[in-house]
DNA sequence: TCAATAGTTTGGTTAGGATCGAACTATGAA
DNA sequence: TTCATAGTTCGATCCTAACCAAACTATTGA
C-alpha cells in the first residue's frame, strides 16, 4: 500500500504532458529557465511556473537563481536515468504509427541522453568499445578494460579523477529510438565532452539534437575502427 | 514534444493511487486475479476492471485467462525496473516521517524484488558475492567472475541455459529501503529459486514478503561466509 | 526614481477521469 | 437446466487539477 502511494505520487508528477515535455526537454542536460520550459511546454508563464514548483517541490527539479532567472535542471542522475526507464517502456509499446519527421530522424542519429551521447551514434561507439575490448560487456554489466583505461586516458579523459566520484564509470543506457544500448556513466559523459570540446559534434541550440561536423564524423569514424 | 507526449502517456497510467497499488502487487511477481487486485487497490471491481484494462491497454500488463479468472501480470522485466527506478526516486526524497510498522520491517529484511531477492538480505548477498570474488562489481556494473562460475553452478544454477538467454546474468537493482544495491538478472532470479526449493525461506501469502526458516537464516548465513 | 522583464499568486472556469451501483456476459458447478 | 461466481459495460456523479487572465513581487537597467 505505501509502495503503491510513493510510486503514484512520484509517477503523476511525470503523468501530466505539459510537465512531462519540461521533463524531457530538461534530458537534454542543460538547465533552462521558466520562460523557456513554458514555451517548450505550451502553456503560459503561470501555469508553468505552477508545474515547476510542483516538481521541485516533489524533489525532481533542482532550481538555481541566477538574477531575475530561474534556472531548472534534472535534480539528479537516479531522476534521468527513471525517465530513460519509462521512455524505454513507451518504446516497446510497438512501433511508431507516425512515420519520422526529419527532427525524429536527426534525434535519431544522435542526441544527448542527459548528459552522455545516445541514438545511432551512441550505439554505434558502444558497440565498438566492446568490439575493440575497451570495454568488457555482459549484456547490462559493462567494466572498463585494461586496454580501454589507456584509450580513454589517450583520448583525454581524467579517470582518475572520475573514480573518486561516487558515480559509476561505466553503464549501459537502453536506447528507446534503437531498442540498443549505449554508454552512460562518467566515461559515457566525459566522451561527450571531450567530442563537443574537440568540435566533432555541434548541440542544436533547445533541443537534444546533435550535428556532427563533417571532418568530426570522419575523425568520429575513424576513431571507432580504433 | 513526441518524447514529452510518450512519457506522460506511460506515467500517467503508474500516476492513479488505484493503479500504482495494484502495480506494486504484482512486483511481487506473482499473477493476480482482477479481484484481488481490486482489494489490493481498495477499489470495487468495476473500477479495478477500469484499470486493468487501462493497464493492458497500455502495455504495463499481460493478462492470461484461466477458466473464469483472469490472471494479470507485469508485461516484463521492462516494467518491473522501471517501476523500480520510480521508487528508486521515490526513497531519496528525504526519509520516511512515519516510522516503519513491522510489516515494513519484514519487507525491509528480506522480499522479493519481481523476481530476486531484495532487502536487507539481498544487499547481504550481493555484498557476499562481491567481497569473495563471484562477482566483479564496478559500482553498478556487475559481471561474473570465473571462481562465481565455479560457486553458482555448486549451488545448483544452470548458467549455460541462462546464457541463451536475452536476460543479462547479473545486474545490480538498487534497494530502495536501504539505499545500497542487491542482485537482479538472470542470477538473481536463479538464486531466490534455488533458496526457496530449498526452503531456506518462505514467501508470504499474498505479499512480497519472505520470511527465513530458523535453519534456513543459519544455512544462507553460512553460504554468506563462503 | 521609473520603466522593463522574469516570475509568482490569486481567483474563477472547465474538462477529464476516477468512482460506484446496476445491469449484463461468461464460465463452472450442481 | 439452474444457480453462483468472476468479470465487463453502462450511466451518472463528483472532484481534482490543469488552465488562463489579471494583479502582484522582484530584479535589472536607465
Amino acid at each position: 500500500m505505501k509502495a503503491g502511494t510513493d510510486l503514484a505520487q512520484i509517477a503523476s508528477l511525470v503523468g501530466d504532458p505539459a510537465r512531462a515535455n519540461m521533463l524531457a526537454a530538461l534530458m537534454g542536460g542543460t538547465a533552462l529557465t521558466a520562460s523557456e520550459l513554458a514555451l517548450e511546454a505550451g502553456v503560459t508563464l503561470p501555469t508553468a511556473s505552477a508545474h515547476l514548483s510542483k516538481l521541485t517541490e516533489g524533489g525532481l527539479l533542482r532550481v538555481t537563481r541566477q538574477g531575475r532567472h530561474r534556472y531548472y535542471a534534472l535534480a539528479g542522475h537516479h531522476v534521468a536515468g527513471m525517465l530513460e526507464s519509462i521512455m524505454g517502456v513507451a518504446a516497446t509499446l510497438g512501433p511508431r504509427k507516425v512515420l519520422p519527421g526529419p527532427r525524429d530522424n536527426a534525434m535519431r542519429q544522435a542526441r544527448v541522453c542527459y548528459d552522455h551521447l545516445a541514438g545511432e551514434a551512441g550505439v554505434a561507439m558502444f558497440d565498438a568499445f566492446g568490439g575493440h575490448g575497451f570495454l568488457k560487456v555482459d549484456d547490462e554489466a559493462v567494466t572498463l578494460a585494461a586496454k580501454g583505461e589507456r584509450f580513454f586516458e589517450d583520448f583525454g579523459l581524467d579517470l582518475t579523477a572520475m573514480r573518486s566520484k561516487r558515480r559509476p564509470l561505466c553503464r549501459a543506457c537502453l536506447d528507446w529510438s534503437v531498442r540498443r544500448s549505449h554508454l552512460a556513466g562518467s566515461i559515457g559523459a566525459a566522451m561527450l565532452d571531450r567530442i563537443v570540446e574537440m568540435k566533432w559534434i555541434r548541440r542544436e541550440k533547445d533541443s537534444r539534437i546533435l550535428r556532427f561536423s563533417p571532418t568530426g564524423r570522419q575523425s568520429f569514424e575513424r576513431m571507432l575502427r580504433g
